[in-house]
DNA sequence: AAACTGAACATTTTGTTGATTGTTCATCAT
DNA sequence: ATGATGAACAATCAACAAAATGTTCAGTTT
């Protein structure tokens, strides 16, 4: 059973080389098999459809992310500062992605369109280093306590939504975004700390 | 020339009721001159375009929107509160304008795609509104100081957008986004205050 | 001269057709 | 029996034509 999983793999990389080359929509199930040198036909017993197939691409890379989050969670310094880095590094990653690959971005969108499910559950993980920077501030004396704090990372997300998808809001400029960023992160800083 | 103003006003009345009742894509420019029985090109003389027509519309309209925040800041009662009932107003208005009418949201989204400094005048105006709470609540001293108030109500706005644009996170649940702008008002408040 | 018209023009939308593509399944090969 | 195929099917897309619509303007009316 261990020949399936590798010819999950090998899909999975043929598919992302297309992905990333020609984009989500140009590229077509008989694209990916004819570079495996196999049927159309046979994808489908190793994904149930196309749109699984970039969410396992998306699965595949979403360990960069999470490595780029950790080494910002576990980097010294104060739970505040990190907090503030933290959004920032995510808004400076997203914003480059859409810039330097719309190819990428069509797929992320495709994804998060299509499976809603996918992006919740992103966030919830992003939560998971939210609360870590928390209970650190909170530790060290800063952040005032609270009986929720995945709640209250929750409650840091919508105030910094319109970071996360710059898309949506038809605002291309980084240096307005990162000025906003800042104030926004002031804000929300001040919000936290302990009184 | 008040012969001039009059007729705009016609003008106007007869695409509102066609805006409200059919949208604004369906509602053509020869319809309305028909309703007011005059040739499509004699709009022209009136209105540069049917945007224009559409933006008037919405002008028209402002002043509703203008008093439900008056209402709400000229209310009794500290800053802080005022502060939150504001955005909880601000979110039960859009919420009920989409749900109960998709005509008039297909005619909001025109606006703001077509003419975003419409949609930027309209923040702008709303930053007063906030400015004046943020200035009560200094003088209660409630408030910290803050040297630019402007641009605090603005970043105020950038926290508070997942609530403005409901439309944008396809979220339709307004329990949900109660909830999360109660909680969100919660951390913006404890930023706000004097410490 | 000023107000207005409606045909003309250019752009957008809509409808339609054929090709493409995601998916399934009867069939074949091992 | 299991693995794989590729033709068949349905849904979607692309391209083109036709219709509708926003806008302009020469010409008519007042």
């Amino acid at each position: 059973m261990d020949e399936k999983a590798e010819t999950r793999d090998r899909i999975l990389e043929a598919a992302g080389r297309r992905f990333e080359h020609y984009g989500y929509s140009k590229t077509t199930m008989s694209e990916i098999a004819s570079d495996l040198k196999m049927s159309t036909g046979n994808l489908y017993r190793f994904y149930p459809s196309k749109l699984d197939i970039a969410e396992a691409h998306a699965r595949a890379h979403e360990c960069d992310e999470d490595e780029m989050m950790e080494t910002v969670v576990a980097s010294g310094g104060s739970a505040g500062v990190r907090l503030q880095e933290f959004h920032r590094v995510i808004l400076e990653h997203t914003f480059k992605l859409i810039d330097e690959s719309k190819k990428i971005f069509e797929l992320a969108q495709a994804i998060s369109r299509e499976r809603p499910a996918y992006a919740n559950r992103r966030l919830a993980i992003e939560r998971v280093y939210l609360v870590r920077m928390l209970e650190d501030g909170i530790a060290e004396g800063l952040f005032d306590r609270h009986d929720n704090l995945d709640e209250l990372a929750e409650m840091i997300q919508c105030a910094t939504m319109k970071f996360r998808y710059p898309q949506l809001y038809n605002c291309f400029r980084i240096d307005v975004l990162r000025r906003e960023l800042e104030g926004t992160m002031d804000l929300i800083y001040k919000g936290l700390l302990k009184r």
